[in-house]
DNA sequence: TTGAAAGCGTTACCAA
DNA sequence: TTGGTAACGCTTTCAA
């Protein structure tokens, strides 16, 4: 915008009031489109290093100096350069700063979607890591959009380093920004190559809730969402099947296909009816499950006592339906990826690492009906 | 970091494989650090204008004319560069572009915490509208600390304006970083000087909450949460009030403190339990609400066969716990507020616009048993 | 239509 | 300890 040419020696002349008591600034004709020359300037807006050195009667080398804190100053000057600055209000310029440095102070996050209750926990969790880390936080939702990819790659050019989540961008695109060296964290996604990456606990779970499904007598399972698009969610149907096929019992042949979403679900328990219902239905998130029971309530089947239905996650909406689920810790998975970016960010080298956080079983009566009138309902 | 001072002109000579045939570029001795010159390039990191114009043969003011596109350039040298660009896979420096332009091509979002479906819906909405109109967003959640007006300050460094959410910093501040001449937007948030708003409706919506209540029989209120720190249930809280007075019944002295969130809600119910029950408890937002009705229940109390309990926002939740409530467009409330944002960016200049967006009662069961079976859940 | 060069606001090198 | 100044990577003015 505006490159005010005609600027040279004319301006920076400073009215000295030469007393050394610390007053509030009265006149400084400034650097800055007021064209009316003579304007008291007090907010800060528009001072720049420059402006400060002038008046401190140094260079800008010094003010840099001072401000950075690392290169030894001496007393005086620095007090007489810090009174400056704070009765010109100055703050060094972001931009200005970044460019020089080469940094941008700022991290990036990207998630196929912000709604729902997952994905904002992640997101306050990483928020709140970053922020105590000094960083700031940049967010971007693909809603899985074809532009997808060209969008996280602009994001990369804005940060210095980003949590890239499940379902958002392939692992090509992820590859391709993290080789040419930007610091990637995974989260709920599988590993891809040389990334590090922070998940929650899946086949363990998806095997303690299957075996609990056994355990109320269910034999003929569903799954519901997410797969090939999700590996999260493939690694829990992986993890049911291991059970069922432990337990003598067949598997589901396929994941019946849904997005992650409540609508999804109602409409799913529309195609079940049609299908045959199965003893239980494992779902892949807790919404599609909530959808899933309403679908099959409305169609006057009882749930839990002709179908078991169960979700993942643990969100509000769970406790309040009863829902039995997997509760996995949302925010601190955003906690831990921050910190395990910031690392990479601050130049720490080596393998990459992976961290698995531990999820629990969140018994309520989904599931079937409990011998003990109601089991930990939350 | 790097600075890389000897660079002058040695380096630039770039083989002149002076075919026309575009062809992959083989050797390129670019500027960078590699010690080692000759080195190929193709990631396109670490590309400058420069390294464009030289290889394209001409200055960098026409490779810059050539990508912003609005100004004449010859097709043969229009061509020539974007080939260049397209082999080196150059991308302009978003930093380089911004410290010259002076803006940042971001918004920033300021909300108090990003729990709870509310914050998540709407900063959904934000950023969706946003990265329409080609900017990336910066999240920021204050989380009640001490430093948020310095950690606000610090966000209006590095965007070119910004939406402020209730309760996250005071008017003050507001008009501090306003005055200085960033574009900002209140939200959920009442008006404060000459600054846009965007709010969902308040009063009204509170009033035909109040009147369904007193249709049911109820006399004696109680509203719980928000207050000062919260303008957005100021307003409710009036509605609320008005609503009682014009039946001719006794509003509540005073709400009862709280914050917005379910444990909040429980803690309360049992200090309901203490002062004495009312017939209904109007809660400022759903989480609270979930809280009071299982801290009410928790203690026998028969919700709503003797407490109505209402909520506010209409969160997931809220459906599966039969909560009565008023539902917001969160999601909307984002969208508008990047939009109106957007146009103050533009320069868009005129008086504080303010905007209202409808709400809808939704009743369920929790405010009283209805004659009709089952009304309208949802 | 094009090029040269100033300028955006810093940081950090080199010499004093 | 300090000042001068190149450099960061771009945009835009001014002249040609």
């Amino acid at each position: 915008m505006s490159q005010d040419r005609e600027r040279s020696d004319r301006e920076r002349e400073i009215p000295s009031r030469s007393c050394n008591r610390y007053q509030i600034p009265v006149t400084l004709i400034c650097t800055n489109d007021s064209e009316e020359a003579g304007v008291a300037v007090s907010t800060g807006e528009g001072v720049t290093i420059r402006d400060v050195a002038a008046r401190a009667g140094v260079s800008i080398a010094t003010v840099s100096r001072v401000l950075r804190g690392n290169i030894p100053v001496s007393e005086p000057t620095k007090e007489r350069v810090l009174t400056v600055v704070s009765e010109l209000g100055y703050r060094p310029s972001v931009l200005g700063r970044s460019l020089a440095e080469g940094r941008h102070a700022a991290n990036g996050i990207v998630f196929p979607d912000l709604s729902g209750p997952y994905y904002a926990e992640v997101v306050l969790g990483y928020e709140e890591a970053a922020g105590e880390l000094g960083r700031s936080v940049l967010i971007l939702s693909t809603h899985g959009r074809d532009a997808a990819p060209e969008m996280v790659r602009e994001l990369a050019r804005r940060v210095d380093g980003m949590v890239v989540l499940g379902r958002t961008v392939s692992d090509e695109v992820v590859q391709e920004i993290a080789a040419r060296g930007l610091p990637i964290v995974l989260l709920a996604r599988s590993a891809a190559g040389e990334v590090d990456s922070v998940n929650a606990e899946n086949v363990a779970s998806a095997i303690r809730l299957t075996e609990h499904l056994i355990d109320h007598g269910h034999r003929t399972f569903a799954v519901v969402g997410g797969a090939e698009s999700s590996p999260d969610t493939m690694e829990r149907w992986a993890g049911v099947r291991t059970a069922l096929l432990r337990a003598g019992l067949t598997p589901p042949a396929e994941p019946v296909p849904a997005g992650l979403r409540e609508e999804e679900g109602t409409r799913v328990a529309e195609d079940l009816l049609v299908a045959g219902v199965p003893d239980a239905v494992v779902c892949a998130n807790d919404e599609l499950a909530l959808g899933v029971i309403t679908g099959l309530r409305a169609a006057g089947i009882d749930v839990p006592g002709q179908v078991a239905v169960t979700g993942w996650d643990d969100v509000m909406a769970a406790r309040y339906a009863g829902l039995t689920t997997v509760r996995q810790p949302m925010r601190e998975l955003g906690v831990r990826a921050a910190r395990m970016l910031d690392l990479r960010i601050r130049g720490d080298a080596g393998p990459a690492r992976h961290e698995v956080l531990p999820t629990n079983l969140v018994v309520r009566n989904s599931c079937g009906r409990h011998e003990p009138p109601d089991l930990d309902r939350r």
